[in-house]
DNA sequence: ACCTGTCTACTGACTTGTCAGTAGAGCGCC
DNA sequence: GGCGCTCTACTGACAAGTCAGTAGACAGGT
């Protein structure tokens, strides 16, 4: 699975489906796509789209390799900066904030599996994703021994932000049916960001 | 739209009916969830379920009221106390532990409402929702004013908590799975409302 | 000649919703 | 107490439509 979801027009239907299958996916869940309604808009008969993907569940998962893949890049990206208490804090919340600027569908999918146990995306995503966990973890502990970080549960922490990030995206489409205002405007963006930023800063900044 | 769901092993069939289609929807969503998978677990047959709920939709709506109806009473309960500052911001905060500790399937469903929009609940949810934000918001901006609580951004914040609450409910599963904790139980319950409700205490109170 | 990408046409499985009919409880009435 | 009538709750069988996936033909490039 190589392909990554690009920002321009794609060139090849095998890229236009990859895209297009995000979106339908992230808009009505799995069970709710259909292959015909992805292919149309990739401006293809299904059976094409069964060309080019071996199956429905092939497709989804292929969609999911390729935005997992944009994503390991841009956190690896985050994080080698080396930074130490809350600046590296600040750094992971602005690359969380920028990549699901650029990837708010695919945040959409990864909430729906979420709901479901995450179940779809295989053992493979659990394992992928607990060694990273564990080391925010120890980096939260060895910043609060150090005094760098004012003492707090680093998992709920981490949960906290997790769940703040994901929420302004995911759930976009409500608020901005609740509220009236766009959440997914650069200013919208920016402001969330902060506010979570200056929550976290109160809270964990000894020097804040 | 009368019953609201119960507790205790229910005894009618449209009780019964509810109980699990809630189950059957938060777990499969609206288009993955089966009129005969739901009957069955109700012990009837699918045109039973058809005879007590006019159709699909109807069955979710009457899923959806049910729910809807027991969140209301809780949370009228939690603001009768007429609290002040951060004092009335832990009374919410524990309230709405508490009442989706026992609706963790409502959470789920209202989660994929708001993955798409929260089109299927109709314009009155947003009407009713709209109201309790711009209470909300005038409660905090009224005792930041009164310096009982430490400035910070009204609406983030309300979505702040909003997010982290319903997160921790409806991606139970998911973290779960990649932690290998059950978020769910009491203690599990504890530790996640009094690390939220720390972060708050130490960004907002003044006296904190 | 063959491979790649595409199409039209089709199938089988499955789902929602309908329909006609059954079992049994309740009720007035002679 | 037996009879006719109605109502609720329920079922099996079926109609209509949808969906993923298959088969086979065809065009264009190498």
């Amino acid at each position: 699975m190589e392909a990554s979801i690009s920002q321009t027009v794609p060139a090849t239907s095998r890229e236009r489906i990859l895209e297009v299958a995000l979106a339908e996916f992230a808009a009505c869940g799995y069970e709710g796509a259909r292959l015909q309604d992805i292919a149309r808009a990739a401006g293809l008969s299904h059976p094409t789209l069964l060309y080019h993907f071996e199956s429905k569940e092939g497709l989804y998962a292929a969609v999911i390799a390729a935005a997992t893949a944009d994503w390991a890049a841009e956190t690896r990206r985050a994080i080698s900066g080396n930074r130490q208490g809350f600046e590296q804090i600040a750094s992971l919340v602005e690359a969380a904030f920028h990549f699901f600027e650029t990837h708010a569908n695919f945040v959409r999918v990864l909430r729906r599996e979420a709901i479901e146990g995450g179940e779809r995306l295989g053992a493979a995503s659990a394992d992928v994703l607990a060694p990273f966990v564990a080391e925010g973890v120890s980096f939260l502990e060895r910043e609060t021994a150090a005094g760098r970080l004012r003492p707090h549960d680093p998992l709920e922490l981490m949960a906290l932000c997790y769940a703040a990030v994901f929420t302004h995206f995911s759930d976009a489409a409500f608020r901005s049916r609740v509220l009236g205002d766009d959440p997914l405007t650069p200013a919208a963006l920016r402001r969330s960001r902060d506010a979570l930023l200056a929550l976290l800063r109160a809270a964990l900044d000894p020097g804040g």
